[in-house]
DNA sequence: CCCTCCCTACCAACTAGTAGGGAGAACGTC
DNA sequence: GACGTTCTCCCTACTAGTTGGTAGGGAGGG
């Protein structure tokens, strides 16, 4: 399962990249074909439109969060440890900026703008994320490492919303260090 | 103090409308002209530029927002009630979809494809409500109305990014509801 | 021989922005 | 109060560059 590198492959890393900046209409077939050492007219063979373009990254995006997370629940036992786990990931890409935010996120605010299939991919992955978060709040509560106010799902929304709002602020005011600051207090809350 | 509603006035109106939807690199000009009844390049006149316009556009909003936050101390005077009062406002802007979205979280999150003029007002809302909330927070525990667990500044941070959060989740769902699930709890908590 | 992949060469529509002019209100001045 | 001048606001007409997308062809491997 080695991944020879295709041209639709870093199509996808470089729309990706550029969603992640400034997304949907932030970027153009310009801007790939200048990184990727294609010429303009050439993705359209591999997608046909930019929304199909945006959909098939979006689904590789959610395809990937799912396995990264099934892999997270192999590797640690812990509820909390998971949680912890999770926002560390994203800790991690804010800090070192390869990845500063969530493409789906950033493609949640222009949703009203989106191509329908776009947008539906978007909330497949909302909504994948939030029941990933409620079952690990669920678990911990089970297993007695943490303790919720509330429901676990909407603890999940609650979760979800922190973190998301997180990458905003740190975004906004430039300092990568908002992310954790807002998001350990979120962490610590959960584990009393 | 009459507000004879001048052209530069809907022009500011209609582009907030639209920047509410899809961001920065979401409408044009032409967007514009269509709606306020106006040719594309007289929009030119009152405003040289879009970068200019977005600016003023983000200023204007700044001190509409201060206004509000400083008529809400006027009517409302414990610290409680106006944090209520604050979520309040967003849940009926996103219940009634009149502008169901905060322009500077929704342009916080293109900083990276901004121009500087506007990303130095959108930094700006964010310290600039960060530091209101700030200090709501710290009267209402000066006044045992609520408390806090960390300090009065990093509860603010948290506060504001939940927020944007949740009208982020409320988007994605397409359901206004989400934000009142995720805000209801975050000021629940605080009164505890 | 076809299929995959990429190319050149187009395209119409749209992007923000410019040049220059006209109508009319505002303004001083004789 | 009549007269030019200036200023505000908006217009038509235009531009260069970019947008996503199409048509058709060529190279090369199965």
């Amino acid at each position: 399962m080695n991944t020879p590198s295709t041209k639709a492959d870093d199509i996808l890393r470089c729309a990706r990249t550029l969603i992640v900046r400034g997304g949907y209409n932030s970027f153009s077939y310009a801007d790939i074909s200048g990184v990727v050492g294609i010429r303009n007219a050439s993705i359209h063979h591999h997608f046909p439109s930019k929304a199909d373009l945006v959909r098939r990254l979006v689904a590789q995006y959610r395809q990937e969060a799912e396995a990264g997370l099934t892999e997270l629940e192999r590797n640690v036992a812990d509820p909390l440890e998971q949680l912890r786990a999770y926002v560390g990931y994203w800790e991690g890409c804010i800090a070192d900026a390869s990845h500063p935010f969530c493409v789906c996120a950033m493609l949640a605010g222009e949703i009203p703008v989106l191509p329908e299939a776009v947008a539906v991919e978007v909330r497949a992955h909302f909504r994948g994320l939030s029941a990933w978060l409620a079952s690990v709040l669920e678990r911990g509560v089970a297993e007695a490492r943490l303790t919720l106010t509330g429901s676990a799902g909407d603890n999940a929304e609650i979760f979800m919303a922190t973190v998301h709002g997180a990458m905003l602020s740190a975004r906004a005011y430039g300092d990568p260090g908002m992310f954790g600051a807002i998001t350990r207090p979120l962490l610590q809350r959960l584990a009393a």
